[in-house]
DNA sequence: GGGGCCGGTCACAAACCGGTTACAGGCTCC
DNA sequence: GGAGCCTGTAACCGGTTTGTGACCGGCCCC
């Protein structure tokens, strides 16, 4: 698991890098806003931790920047009491945010519960009852059946209902976890994926089995 | 989702009312701080909102003794540059903090932000007597019947009398909170809606036993 | 008794929603 | 530059949901 931490108070930064190291994550450092999307578009991390104050570019630009072509879960770190940065980065697409001082414990607590948001706590296959997905080779398989190749999106709206498997997911979420968009509003964008992802996984696409519409959403039906 | 809001501005109040109320969160009001507490034994709401100078018990004083019983998150309503009090406050376990004046976006981007943080899931299911709804499912259940299907209205309007069961509720209130609308006038919808939802979960929808009209209102009867 | 108000009911129209088909632009890889 | 895939967009269909107008009967008050 990729944690990406930038910000350019060295000492600040080399903590995080420590206590998350500790943790278990491996850390890419970032000292300026550049360099931050640089590493990004190089590693692709499961997570960012962005300063906002940051020289060249500075928190929101970077999380722009990264949001223009990832949903990847990304945290702010914010100066307590800065109401209206807090606002910003949260409409930008920050997914969390953390005031400064933080103790370690803090932060670790909610880099976690943010990962677990994200569905993308491991990147072992996921699998829930007969799916299995693999992110590396972008294929899924249905019980005993032989993979089948999936698109970006698709894996992606699987990898989100099976995150959440059993349960109904909002249409609304779905649409910010696959595309990014901030305010939904175009449903016909997943009306479409669901359906071409219905016509690889489903035995008989016309009455799905497996991935269901649910009331305000879609659900992955396991056994 | 429930909030309870605690603040002696009636003003202020109502604003917040009305502002979380049209972005569908149910709202419970206290005026003081005795009044917040009772509110809080009574409907356990999933996130509080409080002013810190009341009458009665101020917001410190309502916080500790929520805290004493709950990890529910808690915002206080704070004053500009008195530091001194938030740092009590957040000593106390409040898990964050407004300076007023705020406007209602930052209101709300806040306030969702820290019910994301939370962890907070709105798809417990309500329950009150008899009565079960499930918010992912869009469904009710009575008793030991089999689950009725509601459309999106039928489940906020129940949603709304099932967060007062027993006591009757306003229709101009219905009307904002189901519909947005804020002149009311309507009571042809509501009306409408009431009849449709007594079709589904009245044995006779004639002589409704559990959704009564009341006073100016509707009330759910529980046993 | 008559008019006004209110809640309940009915019937119909409008809006919306999910599934589907079709097509076009963009991209990558030969 | 062309083939083939991926993605976005529009249009259509049938079914459901929601909005609207009309009517009825009870109640209250003048």
């Amino acid at each position: 698991m990729k944690v990406l931490i930038a910000d350019d108070d060295a000492d600040l930064r080399e903590l995080i890098a420590f206590t998350l190291g500790q943790a278990g994550y491996l850390v890419l450092k970032a000292a300026d806003g550049p360099a931050a999307v640089q590493l990004f578009e190089h590693e692709s991390p499961d997570l960012v931790l962005l300063d906002i104050n940051m020289p060249g570019l500075n928190g929101f630009q970077v999380c722009e920047a990264i949001r223009r072509r990832s949903q990847v879960p990304v945290m702010m770190l914010t100066v307590r009491g800065e109401e209206e940065d807090l606002v910003r980065a949260l409409g930008l697409g920050a997914d969390d945010y953390l005031n400064k001082p933080f103790s370690p414990r803090t932060l670790l607590a909610r880099l976690k519960a943010l990962l677990r948001r994200a569905g993308v706590e491991n990147n072992a296959p996921l699998a829930a009852g007969r799916i299995r997905l693999d992110l590396e080779e972008f294929t899924v398989t249905i019980g005993e059946g032989a993979p089948v190749r999936l698109t970006k999106l698709e894996l992606r709206l699987l990898q989100m209902l099976l995150a959440n498997a059993g349960h109904s997911v909002n249409s609304e979420r779905l649409l910010v976890q696959v595309w990014g968009h901030r305010s939904g509003g175009d449903r016909q964008l997943l009306k479409q994926l669901v359906h071409r992802l219905r016509q690889k996984i489903e035995t008989d696409p016309a009455a799905p089995a497996l991935l269901r519409t649910a009331a305000a959403g879609y659900k992955l039906v396991v056994d």
